[in-house]
DNA sequence: CAGTCGATGTACT
DNA sequence: GTACATCGACTGG
């Protein structure tokens, strides 16, 4: 049979139906940076690609926010680099750092203000062969996906990722799932920054053993 | 384990 | 020119 794109929704939307949630709608998005940052731990991210289905469950992720935060690529205003991070939340912002690897954030808040929630790790959940053959030969079933950079090399996440949406009907998309208890969750300072390097904008789930290293120190403050 | 370091290209100052 | 929201290989304990 012939795949049209209109079969090929339906087909996603029935992958979603089984993975037992529906896409996160863009008013989730829409909210201050840190609520989203803490309510994205535990949501699933999934995408179609090549007739399979790669998806995982959020176990750690970082704030960026707009108001005065030196660490965020939106700091100093809009570039050719940041622009989906102006963009209305519910979008891709992929960047390219140190020379060969790329990050996925997921945009926040409203258009204008600059904010995003960069996505750390990943526990797989489905798909687990295709993210092994994305990575590559070092890669083992605890390293699919316990880093910014690994994340995206496992569901295949590139530059023409920038900017797509994560609420439509494309084939990557933000699932809901049951939200993570506070009791859960740690935060600590933000990994591999320089600047604002004392704010602990990342979340995870705590002795998720799909977490990237990072400091072991938590702080047990609820997210404000 | 923990710590160190090279790879490798681009955006921005 | 410099810094970079990283990773993986390698070292030493």
């Amino acid at each position: 049979m012939v795949r049209t794109a209109e079969s090929g929704a339906a087909s996603r939307l029935h992958t979603r139906t089984r993975m037992g949630g529906s896409p996160l709608a863009q008013d989730f998005y829409l909210r201050p940076t840190l609520v989203v940052a803490r309510e994205l731990l535990g949501k699933i991210f999934l995408r179609h690609v090549d007739g399979d289905v790669i998806a995982g469950r959020i176990v750690e992720v970082e704030a960026y926010t707009p108001d005065g935060d030196a660490a965020s690529h939106a700091f100093r205003g809009r570039t050719q680099r940041n622009a989906a991070m102006f963009e209305d939340g519910g979008v891709l912002y992929v960047y390219f750092t140190y020379g060969m690897h790329y990050c996925m954030n997921v945009v926040t808040e409203t258009a204008g203000r600059g904010a995003a929630v960069l996505i750390r790790a990943i526990e797989p959940f489905a798909g687990e062969q295709h993210m092994l053959r994305n990575r590559g030969a070092a890669a083992t079933m605890k390293t699919l996906s316990n880093g910014p950079a690994k994340c995206c090399q496992a569901f295949g996440i590139g530059p023409q990722h920038n900017g797509i949406a994560l609420h439509g009907r494309g084939d990557i998309v933000l699932l809901d799932a049951p939200a993570v208890d506070d009791a859960h969750v740690a935060r600590s300072p933000r990994v591999g920054i320089r600047l604002a390097a004392e704010l602990p904008w990342r979340l995870y789930i705590r002795g998720n053993p799909h977490v990237s290293r990072g400091p072991r120190e938590h702080i047990d403050v609820p997210v404000t």
